[in-house]
RNA sequence: CGGGGCGUAGCUCAGCUUGGUAGAGCGCUCGGUUUGGGACCGAGAGGUCGCAGGUUCGAAUCCUGUCGCCCCGACCA
């Protein structure tokens, strides 16, 4: 049976919503596929669910390819697994908690480790069992702190999460590629360009992580890419740190008097003005050592101070310091931090000063001091001497200060070298569509999952887990295909494969129109027929474009020659073709 | 958490500056005329103007508070 638009339910709009800013959210609202509910959470209407229906089906046909079982969990989850690994307290705000009549804690899962590794620790004993890989598309939870672009970062949003079990690193490492070649497989048939970038474990924990991105200048995530292949998160990028070296006949450090120098442009212009390099060379802001004071509060409630020193021509990204101290909370140290700590003189910070160390935790202060990987020893520095309006020159690492160790704190900038050698990096945005990961034994250690091996010994099942935003990936496409009247949907994910639309109020057309709906579906096709009887040709051209079926057929005035018209929505050609071709053609 | 914008009919919005008791277009219902690019005529239904308090004879409009939504930002002391 045809899906008759006479009773389907479905109102597009004529209007953009007033919410939607972005276009995949703006056009899969007006034509009638998704509502809003709350912020980041959405209903789906019947138009939505199919094409949802229809990436799902791609992405299980390639998990059963790659050998995975499909499970479903609830996405209402008891505490104590969580509390175990931790996650409970690391996930911070960003777990929707709550509580049942009885008080006890509940949760609705952001990801579901911890309950996968639980089932196969019930149902599974032995070496014999593995490799296993599972997994389940179902609703996940995050209570984000902004959601925002429709689909695109929702509160609550579908995911395929997908897990495997083995018992061996070089098993793990087969699965692993099993399901990385399976994703690959999953964009190429849904026609989404992807770069597989590194990227770091986060909240995850494990080892081996690589994103896999869709380069949009909307996407959230920055990464770098050299010419040599190097692909990674800014906030997985390792920087490639200059060799340190001696510093035999490097002049001693002089303090000089920079007033009004708040800012390294100032400080920089002063030392040009003031102080002249003898090699002629002008001073730059990566000449100077910028030392930003962070507050890091940990999941148990712990507030620390930490300085971070790190050439002056970088800002400090805080994502990357983010991942740095992870689980810890960063911000920047506040009013009262500063009140606590009357050794750091704001606008002069620095690691020296005449009477002593003053960063790091064997000095004055005590407060923990982490460099940049290029604040090796030998290299020489500008930086702020603990004296309101002084400033220390030629201060050189290693031999006038010394730090806690190194941080990957400081920003990613275009050009700077790829950490395998394979050349300068450039920068670029992208949308996370997929994550793998190789988990390793963090979760069946915890939860104590332990088969027996062939020699008979309990060994910790290492793990890997795998995710795909389905309707972030929904959204994507919508973002992808669509132009100014209306979505545009790529055959494969369309919501049916034919629009047929009878224009005209003449019998003849609308017996017609059966006739090629019939034909149709004897050739498999899922029709949408526009059988509305009243409504004028504008409209229902109006709402096919809006809808975004590929295929349309119009039955009209040329029904009575046996006619109809074959209207390509990509291209916007029309064809006319007689009516018992269509089926073949369609077919 | 900070900044900005916005809450008036199902949708998109006007009205607010200058207070006088609710508007338009679209959509919806009924009747009629229309039917290849969002038709027309006539008759209707539909709103505690986000919420609370205040000022006032009188508040959508002014004041205070509060809630919600959208967008941008989140660091360089």
């Amino acid at each position: 049976m045809p899906t008759r638009l006479s009773n389907y339910f479905l109102r597009t709009l004529r209007e953009d919503p007033s919410d939607a800013e972005v276009t995949s959210h703006r056009l899969l609202v007006r034509a009638g596929y998704i509502r809003r509910q709350a912020p980041g959470i959405f209903a789906w209407l019947p138009l939505g669910l199919r094409v949802k229906g229809k990436i799902e089906a791609v992405v299980r046909e390639e998990m059963s390819a790659a050998g995975a079982h499909e499970v479903h969990f609830p996405a209402l989850l008891p505490r104590e697994p969580y509390e175990v690994t931790g996650r409970w307290e690391e996930y911070g705000d960003s777990l929707f908690r709550l509580k049942d009549r009885k008080g006890s804690d509940l949760l609705l899962a952001p990801t579901h480790e911890e309950v996968f590794t639980l089932l196969v620790k019930d149902l599974c004993n032995s070496y014999k069992d593995l490799p296993l890989s599972i997994y389940q598309i179902q609703d996940k939870y995050r209570d984000e702190a902004r959601p925002r672009a429709g689909l695109l970062r929702g509160r609550e949003f579908t995911m395929k999460d997908a897990y495997s079990f083995d018992h061996t690193d070089a098993g793990l490492d087969v699965s692993y590629q099993a399901q990385r070649d399976a994703y690959e497989r999953i964009f190429t048939r849904l026609g989404l360009e992807y770069v597989i970038v590194q990227a770091d474990a986060g909240a995850m924990g494990g080892s081996k992580s690589e994103e896999f991105l869709h380069p949009t200048p909307v996407g959230e995530d920055t990464f770098v890419r050299s010419a040599g292949g190097y692909a990674a998160n800014v906030e997985a990028f390792r920087t490639l740190a200059p060799a340190a070296q001696g510093w035999d006949g490097l002049p001693s450090a002089e303090v000089f008097d920079t007033p009004d120098t708040p800012t390294i442009q100032t400080l920089v212009n002063r030392a040009n003005a003031a102080h002249p390099r003898p090699d002629g060379r002008e001073w730059t802001a990566a000449d100077t050592l910028k030392n930003v004071v962070l507050a890091l509060t940990q999941p148990d409630g712990t507030r620390e101070l930490v300085v971070i020193g790190l050439p002056g021509n970088r800002e400090v990204d805080l994502k990357r310091v983010e991942v740095a101290f992870t689980p810890a909370e960063v911000e920047a140290a506040n009013e009262s931090d500063f009140a606590a700590h009357p050794g750091l003189v704001r606008g002069y910070i620095g690691p020296w000063a005449s009477a002593g160390a003053v960063l790091g935790e064997a000095s004055s202060t005590g407060i923990r001091y982490l460099v940049d990987p290029r604040v090796v020893g030998g290299t020489e520095w500008i930086t702020g001497a603990n004296e309101h309006g002084r400033h220390v020159f030629g201060l050189v690492a290693g031999r006038d200060f010394e730090s806690d160790g190194t941080v990957e704190a400081a920003e990613v900038l275009a050009g700077d070298p790829a950490p395998d050698g394979s050349g300068p990096v450039e920068l670029a945005r992208g949308m996370e569509i997929g994550h793998v990961f190789q988990l390793g034994r963090k979760y069946a250690e915890a939860l104590g999952l332990k088969v027996l091996d062939e020699n008979g010994k309990l060994v910790t099942v290492t793990m890997g887990s795998y995710g795909i935003g389905v309707t972030r990936i929904l959204a994507i496409i919508a973002e992808l295909n669509n132009d100014e009247k209306g979505l545009i949907w790529p055959a494969g994910v369309a919501p049916f494969d034919v629009h047929v639309i009878a224009t005209g109020r003449d019998p003849l057309v609308f017996e017609t129109s059966e006739l090629v709906v019939k034909a149709l579906e004897s050739v498999g096709r899922d029709v949408l027929y526009d059988d509305r009887a009243k409504v004028s040709p504008g409209v229902k051209f109006g709402d096919a474009e809006l809808i975004g079926i590929p295929r349309i057929v119009i039955v009209g005035r040329g029904a009575v020659d046996g006619i109809a018209e074959l209207w390509d929505r990509r291209t916007g050609e029309r064809e006319q073709i007689a009516i018992t071709d269509i089926a073949e053609r369609l077919g």
